[in-house]
RNA sequence: GCGGGCGUGGUGAAGUGGUUAACACACUGGAUUGUGGCUCCAGCACGCAUGGGUUCGAUCCCCAUCGCUCGCCCCA
């Protein structure tokens, strides 16, 4: 259909529109009170990038860019997430240069060729974090406070954050190998998902929502009792900032983060009613990302929220403020002459700042106070041939209903005053 | 990529194998001479996603396609 938009993306109308500035305007408002500076970067990159920062064998990467060949030959891919791309600028503008801790966020359009449904889109939006160059566990804290705090800006109610530690290059490999040492004799026993898991990504085993799988889990070593001695003593830190800071959260061994590039903290924010796609916001710490994409070894924490998730819980939650807007004059003209001489009103009234409107499609009086009223005008300035005549505005005041006539020269001033 | 549900006007939504496809909201016009919000009246689907098929005849039956939706995978 030539009049439809293509599957998974939406058109965000006028009315749509309000609720998303308002959305956007708690994350600058958050963000400039955090210390993070909004960076813009392309829709697309080199897909390279999304190769190497994301990882080859990512399902992100293995079946859900959208990728095609410019008319140059490169190939180019429309961004499925943004870290990749923000680290990119960083490296490419040297902003390690200007501070020891960078801190970035973004707010924009995501693309991943997925199927649709509820809270899952082919074009969606993010709203992210980065902060680059520091390995304190005081910004992984500050880090998933700021998302936390996002999220309570809206006024959302029962959500769930739950933090884990996936590990770093010297302690994840080990991890990993004990496990698949664990599942090894049960494999059969296993659901097909979860054989290919065992892997690509046997963590993932952990939390299948196979019953089967699930009993066969019991008693799985958990990463949280393998980690090294720097990924321990980082995760022990990350946890008493936040109880320092009143967070409350669930330690989940099992947590898991999709994309390669993760070490070490690993959270996520849910909203169970949302159904299937409850995962409003994730993230963590991913100390090798920058390295991988050609820089000096810099370590840097981040997340991502997921925009639409989050509006659809503030709709369920009845979040959004009513936000009326209305005009301050509807300037009302009968007859010809009088509708030249009130679009010569009207552009007036705009121009000393007024919020204005009129009707140009000739209808009665009536129906042009009818499209007054709709569109909420202070006043309605009515024009006619009685009004030419004395050079005088009618005045009607919309909610009081009294009306008055003012000389046509004192008018804007007085809607000013 | 796989599985389930659905697809009637701008919106919500009735409905039947056979003349004019309910109703509500929205929209437009009107209720004597230049005035809104309440009320009343009227108008508003060349047509029931699209393309085939079955039938004397289909919006209602069958198939395909597309779309929406929910779930799996995965993710925000």
């Amino acid at each position: 259909m030539l009049t439809q938009a293509p599957r998974g993306t939406k058109d965000i109308l006028p009315d749509g529109v309000e609720r998303w500035r308002y959305v956007e305007g708690k994350i600058r408002d958050l963000c400039d009170r955090f210390g993070y500076r909004e960076i813009r970067t392309p829709l697309f990159e080199h897909t390279e990038l999304f190769q190497r920062g994301i990882g080859d064998t990512t399902d992100v990467v293995e079946k859900e860019m959208y990728t095609f060949l410019d008319r140059g030959g490169r190939s180019i891919t429309l961004r499925p997430e943004n870290t990749a791309a923000a680290v990119r600028a960083y490296l490419e503008h040297k902003l390690y240069a200007e501070d020891a801790l960078t801190k970035l966020f973004y707010i924009g359009s995501m693309f991943r060729f997925d199927r649709p449904q509820k809270g899952r889109f082919r074009e969606f939006h993010q709203f992210g974090v980065e902060a680059l160059g520091e390995a304190s566990p005081a910004v992984d804290a500050e880090i998933i406070l700021l998302a936390v705090r996002f999220l309570e800006s809206l006024g959302l109610k029962e959500l769930s954050l739950s933090i884990n530690s996936v590990g770093d290059p010297a302690c994840r490999p080990v991890y990993r190998q004990k496990l698949k040492d664990f599942f090894k004799e049960k494999l059969d026993g296993l659901c097909d998902d979860c054989r290919s898991r065992y892997d690509r990504n046997p963590m993932r085993i952990l939390d299948c929502k196979n019953e089967r799988c699930h009993s066969l889990s019991v008693g799985a070593p958990e990463i949280t009792d393998c980690l090294c001695d720097e990924c321990a003593e980082h995760f022990e830190k990350v946890k008493s900032y936040l109880t320092a800071a009143g967070v409350p959260f669930i330690c989940d061994p099992r947590l898991v983060r999709g994309l390669d590039y993760y070490t070490k903290t690993a959270f996520e924010i849910k909203y169970e009613p949302l159904g299937a796609q409850s995962a409003v916001a994730g993230g963590g710490r991913y100390d090798g990302l920058v390295e991988e994409i050609g820089g000096a070894p810099t370590p840097a924490v981040g997340f991502a929220v997921g925009l639409e998730r989050v509006m659809l819980a503030m709709e369920m939650q009845n979040l959004f403020p009513e936000m009326e807007e209305g005009a301050d004059a509807f300037v009302v003209a009968m007859g010809d002459e009088a509708k030249g001489a009130a679009f010569c009103l009207l552009a007036e009234l705009r121009d000393a700042g007024l919020s204005a409107r009129m009707d140009y499609a000739g209808r009665s009086m009536k129906s042009q106070m009818k499209q007054a009223d709709k569109a909420n005008a202070r006043y309605a300035l009515i024009l006619g041939e009685d009004e030419l005549a004395k050079g005088v505005v009618t005045l009607r005041d919309m909610e009081s209903s009294g009306q008055e006539q003012v000389a046509r020269e004192e008018i804007v001033n007085k809607l000013l005053g």
